[in-house]
DNA sequence: TTGAAAGCGCTAACAA
DNA sequence: TTGTTAGCGCTTTCAA
């Protein structure tokens, strides 16, 4: 039923060859036969069969994107970042969720590969990473966003996490709070370890007591935010800034405290720079990662691997993070 | 370099077309064949070419979702009710950005078609369609989400839009209020059109004057809700009640508020129940949409007409929403 | 500059 | 129960 090549070509007075040179903007054709064959192409309003072209020259223009959760603004805007880069190669994107676990994550690669991606983006749900190894054995390249794991070596693109945590805190004991509480992220990820480790550092080099029981760690998630500002909030003597190690995080803390009609002068400092940060009240000072350049990062470094170009492998991209104060 | 069904069927000493059967679940195999197969498929790690198979069946299983913007968490919820309905049916998800303008959604679901999508679920960009019988003539099924369009039929999926509004105003003004404000949307779309019928509606009933100087309309973006609060509190005589007609406005109307340090007492309720709603000081009343099973229903429809079944073309399916006072 | 023919990897008649 | 064969729609040698 659908217009082919074929279709065209009988109307056109040609073969299929010729209008498939006529497509691909072959240079060696006629202007007379292109321009009879374009005329044909629209009076049948023929259409591109990219699965079969896919079958033919082994590129599907396809990228897979897997993260651990589709309605996750971070992620998302980062997968922004992806689909707006990837349009400028004209390629499009497959979105799949991991719903954050390995079993999933090896599935859902497995798909995409049947699918024939021309490449694989991956926002890893764990630090886990042997079963990614499964992409090697299918000869398609894949970038890490985020995260690193173990036990699987790509290349990958994420931020300086221990300068964003080391800036902010710098800034804030440098306004003068000397009391700087953390909560944190599982500490078995990259990101988690990395913005505890700036913490640390930042307080050591000013001299400044680390104090156990305003370090807390949750998992990233807004419920353990809201749980991790409440236990700082019923200490005897709580912090007066607190610095929380993600955006959702952040929310949750913030709601803790709205909830509970939080009197107390607290600050709070925390990573990621939402649209919707600016109005989470407590918050002084944000650590802006580029959401959208490690998205177009990620495809770039992508495409040189599609084009096989394998300069520097790994490559492991840390871009900087922006230090915002309210 | 790839695995293929020939490779396989060398290694058990069958034909293709006996691989091919074992990967189907051909009921009409030997169990001895089949456990050969599926031994030689395991040891040599075949896994199945999807665009192959595609070209041959004529069906890619992949759906395309078009939305307006991908960084957004109402769009993103309903893609992961599609997602997750998907997969049920063993589907995957190409999701594109219409980023806001016809020409870009045309030129989308030009290339979702040369993908040889299955079927396409659209939230429109605005209230025109005409270009969307594009599709038609391709003869993919498409399914219109959360608006309806001029100039295009198709199923869709949305909520009772009305109703939402109405069941709201009617709390308000039951629970004492009489001057209610409104902030709706750009009253060319349906769903801005709808929520602000109910508003009209449900005041009437009541016999509550309409005053046309706390009714404001802008464009469902951050920006216009702040705008427009700041010209409601501007106002002589302010009202002490605004009904937001979506999430956005909602969240541009709080940051107003919160940046200008309100003290009026000042109430909102709004569309969409979002995760940071519940941190959006003002809100008491929420209109909460079924944005997870909006997603799975418009699969489910779509999946009725990838399988040729027609029954009462266009269906408008449209879910309740849920009141929820804080 | 163009056409004929082969083939990408798979499935589905048809035959055996 | 299995194999042979053709062909999905396209691109790309090779030959003219």
């Amino acid at each position: 039923m659908p217009v082919t090549v074929k279709d065209v070509a009988k109307l056109a007075g040609v073969s299929a060859a010729t209008v498939s040179r006529v497509i691909n903007n072959d240079p060696r054709i006629s202007l007379k036969t292109r321009e009879k064959v374009i005329k044909c192409i629209e009076k049948l309003g023929y259409q591109t069969n990219d699965i079969a072209r896919s079958l033919k020259i082994s590129k599907t223009h396809t990228v897979g994107f897997l993260c651990p959760d589709i309605p996750n603004d971070f992620f998302m805007s980062i997968a922004k970042g992806v689909e707006d880069e990837l349009r400028k190669y004209g390629y499009s994107l497959i979105i799949c969720s991991s719903n954050g676990n390995i079993d999933e994550e090896l599935e859902r690669i497995k798909l995409l590969c049947s699918k024939c991606v021309d490449g694989i983006i991956i926002i890893p749900s764990t630090n886990k990473g042997e079963h990614f190894n499964f992409i090697n054995s299918m000869k398609i390249p894949a970038v890490l966003v985020d995260r690193l794991v173990e036990d699987f070596t790509a290349d990958a693109v994420l931020v300086d996490n221990v300068n964003g945590s080391y800036s902010a805190i710098e800034h804030i004991i440098n306004s003068g709070y000397k009391r700087i509480g953390f909560i944190g992220g599982d500490m078995r990820l990259t990101t988690a370890k990395e913005r505890y480790e700036g913490y640390i550092r930042a307080l050591k080099d000013y001299c400044i007591p680390i104090e156990e029981d305003i370090i807390k760690f949750g998992d990233f998630s807004i419920e353990s935010g809201y749980n991790l500002m409440g236990e700082l909030m019923a200490l005897k003597k709580c912090p007066d800034y607190v610095f929380i190690s993600n955006y959702f995080m952040h929310i949750g803390a913030t709601k803790y405290l709205v909830e509970n009609n939080n009197s107390y002068p607290i600050s709070i400092a925390s990573y990621d720079d939402m649209e919707l940060s600016s109005i989470l009240g407590f918050c002084k000072v944000l650590i802006r990662q580029p959401m959208t350049e490690i998205g177009s990062r990620a495809v770039k470094t992508l495409m040189l691997r599609i084009e096989d170009d394998s300069t520097g492998f790994p490559q492991i991209i840390r871009l900087k993070t922006q230090l915002i104060c309210k």
